[in-house]
DNA sequence: TTTGCGTGTGAACACGCGTTCATGGGCATA
DNA sequence: TATGCCCATGAACGCGTGTTCACACGCAAA
């Protein structure tokens, strides 16, 4: 290639003015055919391309999303993030737009926080996607009042759906639905729940969720059996102890649970209190995690399309950079129940 | 803050030269301590960021390193590429510089390569990483012809340690080793290995490393154990299922699988030929995959430290992009046998 | 006082490209 | 042939910063 050479040469090479060359490049309508092939020629037979930094400078944009991902301990393996990280990262690329991604592990160290907005800033990202970030984070209301286009992925924001914020979250209902379907058809009358933090989105969205499903059955929501919890797994296996704990009068017999980490919390400590899964107590997870098939027993669970919302997600960014638009978003992520071995129906006896 | 705010607003607000603000951003030493603080005071108070563009334009470097990744399938869950991709981008990040990030399922597909190359260039990188290349990949070439400092991971390239070129690579004689002697001690003398590609660096690396351990033991590497594989959880499944249509006269009673995607492959189809593993044969894997806890048996396996890895992979390739230097690499990552189920003693009888 | 030198600072240029403005030429119409 | 208009294209400016060069100033030495 040639690092060095530049529109300037390009047009001497192709006996134009460098204006000619410019206005190739950007697909100006006036530009007579035989001249634009005679400048893409010079262009292709040099292996050209324009410097984006210079091409920034005089105004255009640097067509970069700023990824901003919160994960505590890893993205390495035991994470959905990666997956999340990876589509968003694929859809963007095939669009033109590039993805800065920066990985904290605590939205708190401000030393951090402010070390990513340098670096957005300076590079002058077009638009920012953060992935599990608290509630009103003030780098994000920075970045939004400083007029960036910023997508938000489970950030509940109730009330505040202001322009030039995308809040991207699931549309709960179904797939819980589907879920609580489920064991009502395996007989389950008992169902408890354990929950996620109340503060992002997902938690009272899929307690709405859940509440509403079980009065579609006409099933009595028990508040001793809806056992709060927050996404991971030690939250599950900790929820199930405790509530263990306190010698409930009665079990539920089935227990879903806000996702499948949680879930495999709350089966090892089930297993370890002596209670079988799924022989005295179904549990049915939510997302579908990569861990879910081979777990002991293989998890029942939803399975939430999220390669397809990471791509939706960049699309809609990207058409909001570009159009200028931006609205609130609910998103509805296709949902399907996928039957393993962590439910069965209920005996006879106990219904 | 003020995406619209230049240096030369903060010149006139601290009573100084564009130039004087120039210097003490970029740290000049003879800029007095009175002056610097000074412009730095007015740089805070409107929260000013050099912007990288005009940087690079007038010569500075983008601080950006392509990360190309080659993931046949998906980075989502199931492969410990996204655990490298997360480690690189925190490693780099930590040290100012930023990655941009490629994921391409395969190499061949010219029209993509294509495009990374264009952005590549466009944005005028530092360097760039490649995980998963083959063999002499053309991109890479040109890359390298072109100057770029380039970091290479699993990339077998004997006698072409030129500079500009950093391969890094795993030292797996170590790691090889311990496997090996861990079933010795167990009391296994009949081993056998399914290999991966030779054309990459594990390959003849590992199978290397298999034989001299096996010497040191002063045992008989048999022809007809050594089965083909190419690393991932299919040719485990029809390397197994293939030697066994064989009929051979005489069974390994352990196998040491290349990494454990191969093992997780090899265990299933044993289990469904009736060979019952640990019971009739032992089965130890590389990488200390995270689904190999969750395995059944539980795989045991050596841990290899891929975080430290990819850490030092970034900080050596930004080394070298700063001080210019290059060379030809081997890193010795840290390996420790995992013990989990997969592996059993011999009994008496079958010595 | 004069000379010399070092220190701090501003003016000016370069980086590569997009875009506006002005101009020249070709063609159709009067 | 003269006039008007549109199309194609080149010249020139601006984007924000780093860096070189030259110069003014202050102080020490002669």
């Amino acid at each position: 290639m040639s690092k060095e050479i530049n529109s300037t040469e390009i047009a001497r090479l192709a006996g134009v003015s460098r204006s000619t060359v410019s206005r190739v490049i950007n697909n100006y309508a006036n530009v007579p055919e035989q001249t634009k092939q005679k400048v893409m020629k010079v262009i292709q037979q040099y292996n050209y391309f324009p410097n984006l930094s210079a091409q920034v400078l005089a105004g255009k944009r640097t067509r970069t999303i700023g990824l901003f991902m919160i994960d505590s301990g890893r993205v390495s393996g035991d994470s959905i993030s990666s997956l999340l990280l990876a589509r968003i990262i694929e859809s963007a690329s095939s669009q033109g737009y590039y993805v800065l991604t920066h990985i904290v592990r605590d939205m708190k160290d401000l030393d951090e926080a402010r070390t990513i907005k340098e670096s957005f800033y300076q590079r002058r990202i077009d638009g920012g996607i953060f992935i599990g970030a608290a509630n009103h984070e003030p780098l994000i209301e920075e970045m939004i009042a400083d007029g960036f286009k910023v997508g938000i992925v489970d950030h509940y924001l109730p009330g505040r759906m202001e322009p030039n914020r995308l809040v991207y979250n699931f549309d709960n209902e179904t797939g819980v639905g589907q879920a609580i379907d489920y064991l009502v058809s395996l007989g389950h009358k008992r169902i408890g729940m354990i929950n996620g933090d109340m503060n992002r989105y997902s938690g009272p969205s899929k307690l709405k969720s859940f509440q509403a499903a079980m009065q579609r059955h006409q099933l009595q929501v028990v508040q001793q059996w809806m056992l709060p919890g927050d996404f991971n797994e030690e939250s599950g296996y900790k929820a199930i102890t405790a509530f263990l704990k306190t010698e409930p009068a009665e079990l539920p017999t089935a227990i879903f649970a806000v996702n499948d980490s949680v879930a495999f919390g709350a089966v090892r400590a089930l297993k370890e209190l002596g209670i079988s899964v799924p022989g005295q107590m179904s549990v049915i997870g939510f997302d579908d995690h990569f861990r879910s098939s081979y777990f002991s027993p293989a998890l029942t669970t939803i399975r939430v399309d999220f390669a397809d919302m990471m791509d939706r997600l960049a699309k809609s960014l990207i058409t909001s950079i570009e159009k200028g638009a931006a609205a609130f978003q609910i998103f509805s992520a296709e949902t399907e129940l996928v039957v393993r071995h962590s439910c069965q129906s209920m005996p006879v006896t106990q219904l």
